[in-house]
DNA sequence: TACAAAACAGAACGTACAACTTGTTTATTT
DNA sequence: AAATAAACAAGTTGTACGTTCTGTTTTGTA
């Protein structure tokens, strides 16, 4: 018989290690701005580093605010859901990965950055923020609210990042591809795929051969821009 | 204060709706072998399905026994913890991926098997079975019991897929390249890409047009095989 | 037929979690 | 300086989950 319902202990359930936020000793005013963007500031890295290392479920909100050296009261003021938190973090790395991307191919002469290509999105994707969107992609399939929270951030996401590689190609003087698209996706893809296999293997060595072997590949199917030179 | 753990309802915990397991009216006695077995196959089967469409944490054991037909306490008995069916997962798919992968290249002519390896990849990796072991690894990071459990299943299994495209390609006369188990990661990581991408995306043609393109790139890795005629 | 063991059924338990609530401090505005 | 609002702090609550427990039915064996 249970319709009277049991009592059920928790005793144990406030076993946290009473971390003291960090307390503040200087006397002047810090705007509130300030504050704010430095509490979400800490809360999305914290996201971050939770999501790369131990995986979405893994990943709770007492756990990021613990990390984050922020109250639990002070995190729910900022983000009243744990989806707002993980649309934050996905919001603050798509901003990161562009600006990565653009000081990337600065940063390499005009006509060789094409070959380099998979390195540079290699260095973006497989970082640990690159792991966080990941998870959190994969956790949106069975949490509907975040999904629906996702879905403006998303749209138009991918579009932009193969408009941005075209206008790259053709300012070197380059044709795209007519699948150009799907080229674009399979490297996206290919990357993602090994990065997700870095996760299970210390071996470092052999998944650079495999982002070796795709600046072959691309050289294969864009000819004009040459084959690397063996140092 | 709260030392004195609260009364704490869970009046409406035991909401499901009382699905009846199948019930035999056969009077014939089913040797428990067969039950055993068919219990099990139901559950895997069940729990495949879950993880793919909704992902490891919404893949509840109950979940999962009300969708196999089973009782909650028949999987209990043959799956003590949710990790033993996890594993029970990984096996049989792996198992059934190898007759799968062996199957596929015997109905090929000799010379071409090579030419549609990625077609034959993406079929049995983007199945659900595929989406589902997938699932199961990214839980492992966060589950050290399961993770456990998992090493001896994942021992050796990406060696001998490795091993055996080697021996295919030398009974088709051809050499492997130097950097072979490079390609090899590269084309499975590549494939693991887009199935995880075909899980956001309802556009399967886009994702085809990759796997085409894949196609075009293991005959200019492997120049012996030549290229795909265009029907 | 008797008895043991496996397979099954489902209720009960303890816990971890996200969300909610109440109270306190700090900054901004008037 | 007073009033208001933002930021913060932490205790409380409901619930979903994996596991454990007790009891029942079916199959195998002596």
């Amino acid at each position: 018989m249970s319709t009277k319902p049991a009592s059920v202990g928790r005793s144990t359930a406030r076993a946290l290690p009473s971390q003291t936020p960090a307390r503040r000793t200087s006397k002047k005013p810090r705007p509130q701005a300030v504050r704010s963007a430095d509490t979400r500031r800490r809360l999305v890295d914290a996201a971050v580093a939770c999501l790369s290392r131990y995986g979405y479920s893994a990943t709770t909100v007492s756990v990021v605010a613990r990390q984050a050296k922020v109250s639990r009261g002070a995190m729910t003021h900022q983000y009243p859901a744990k989806s707002d938190l993980m649309v934050a973090v996905v919001e603050a790395v798509y901003e990161a990965d562009g600006e990565q991307y653009r000081r990337s191919v600065e940063a390499i002469p005009s006509r060789e950055w094409m070959r380099e290509l998979p390195t540079i999105m290699w260095d973006v994707i497989s970082r640990p923020s690159g792991i966080a969107v990941m998870e959190i992609m994969l956790a949106s399939r069975s949490d509907r609210e975040l999904a629906d929270k996702l879905r403006s951030v998303q749209r138009g996401i991918d579009v932009h990042a193969h408009q941005w590689v075209i206008e790259r190609l053709e300012s070197a003087g380059l044709k795209d591809r007519p699948d150009g698209d799907a080229v674009h996706r399979l490297f996206v893809a290919a990357i993602r795929g090994l990065a997700l296999e870095g996760l299970f293997r210390r071996d470092k060595v052999g998944i650079e051969k495999s982002v070796a072997v795709l600046k072959e590949i691309i050289c294969h199917l864009y000819p004009g821009i040459g084959f690397p030179e063996k140092p």
